[in-house]
DNA sequence: GATTCGCGGCAAAGGACATCTAGCCGACGC
DNA sequence: GCGTCGGCTAGATGTCCTTTGCCGCGAATC
């Protein structure tokens, strides 16, 4: 799957010359003008990683506690002629993942954002593991200490997502939005019934305890 | 917890003068010399950053393959003085997630360093501490003194909420309204019950008097 | 195009366990 | 010394999770 990157420059030439170069690599880019379209972009399309201005990164960070269960998304930052240590650090500050001060070489913009891609985007990376279980991305098959496990869609997507951060909570709404696509719930229990069923096949496969319900929260898969 | 850093320096004034900065700063430094002593501790320790060399690096990266199924230790590469951009370009290739050239300012460095650990150590990453207790909120657990403790919803939520900020005293109504959701209170002695609770289970895991009662009015937890 | 099979969604029963309440007793404030 | 408040325990209550089974739909097969 190929990485969104939301490309937010006002400078036009600049961001043509983004735009273009960054597709030629793979990417697929979403172009953004004012600020008030990045944001929406950021929000609604959910990139994998956003080139921004300082200020734009800042804002980005502050509308971020509403969602705030989610993943942050990473942000590089194209910095000013005229930026100093002190800018640097107030960026970081703000949160963003790295600063890239202008002029700049493609080459090493290109290089620094795959770095922080490598870092950030564990749906790019193609195998998961979280103790004795392992799922292929690519495949779309998992296994347990190496034994195949013939998982349905939804089954699959659901051991997927838990795996992409093993020990990590993940709440209902969460699963239900991101491995459902659901946007309100009303209460459903579907999702206990595919974490029920995925629990068994992975138990009968050998794994030991490793979907586990957090009460009044979600789920979480064991690491080890 | 602190977080380890392994500073691979062959200079013996910058080895020194990061070593002093990084450990005021909140870091475990492990200080290595030659490159042999710093792979074996890379191996050995598994520091949490690595600051080394582009060489280093390289050979930080070749080693790992056996040891695949750990996430790759993060490195920053701390560049030549003459480094250009070929060279950063392929110090990124080579897997670092950051590359500083010298001369560097200690701040931003510090920053880089940040960043990094931010994206790499999720169990760093939104944490609250207080004394021998650290709360992680992305896992929902509770550790004293790096014990693990298991916390049911309620018990773990009254816990984050306290530790936001240690030694601040929380009212009754204000706990019972935030963790509960209760809006009008009837007396009730639910908090105290679980505050109760929580107490002994902290107790038996070794912390000390951290949840305090403060007469007629709420409850705090110590900061030390 | 009809049939079969498997998957996804849903509902109900059952059980587990966190939560709440009640009560006793000790501690603190006055 | 009295009244109030908090610590603690045990039992009742209720909620949520798990399991199981069924139904409808879609895909693959014939």
């Amino acid at each position: 799957m190929k990485a969104a990157v939301l490309l937010a420059e006002p400078e036009p030439s600049t961001r043509e010359f983004l735009q273009r170069h960054l597709a030629d690599d793979g990417f697929d880019v979403l172009g953004a003008e004012a600020e008030r379209e990045a944001l929406e972009l950021a929000e609604r399309l959910k990139p994998s990683l956003v080139l921004s201005s300082p200020d734009l990164c800042r804002r980005l960070r502050e509308g971020e506690p509403g969602r705030s269960w989610d993943r942050e998304v990473p942000v590089i930052v194209l910095g000013g002629t005229e930026a100093d240590t002190v800018d640097r650090v107030r960026a970081f500050d703000r949160g963003c993942d790295d600063y890239v001060p202008r002029p700049f070489h493609y080459d090493e913009l290109l290089a620094r954002i795959r770095a922080v891609l490598r870092r950030t985007s564990p749906s790019l990376r193609d195998r998961l593991e979280a103790g004795s279980i392992a799922v292929d991305l690519v495949t779309r098959r998992a296994t347990v200490r190496g034994r195949a496990l013939t998982l349905p869609a939804k089954e699959y997507d659901l051991l997927a997502k838990l795996a992409t951060e093993p020990e990590r909570v993940f709440t209902k709404e969460q699963l239900l939005r991101e491995v459902w696509g659901y946007l309100s719930l009303g209460r459903t229990r579907t999702l206990d019934s595919h974490a029920s069923r995925l629990r068994r096949k992975l138990r009968q496969a050998g794994a030991g305890p490793c979907v586990v319900n957090i009460w009044g929260v979600g789920y979480r898969l064991l690491g080890e």
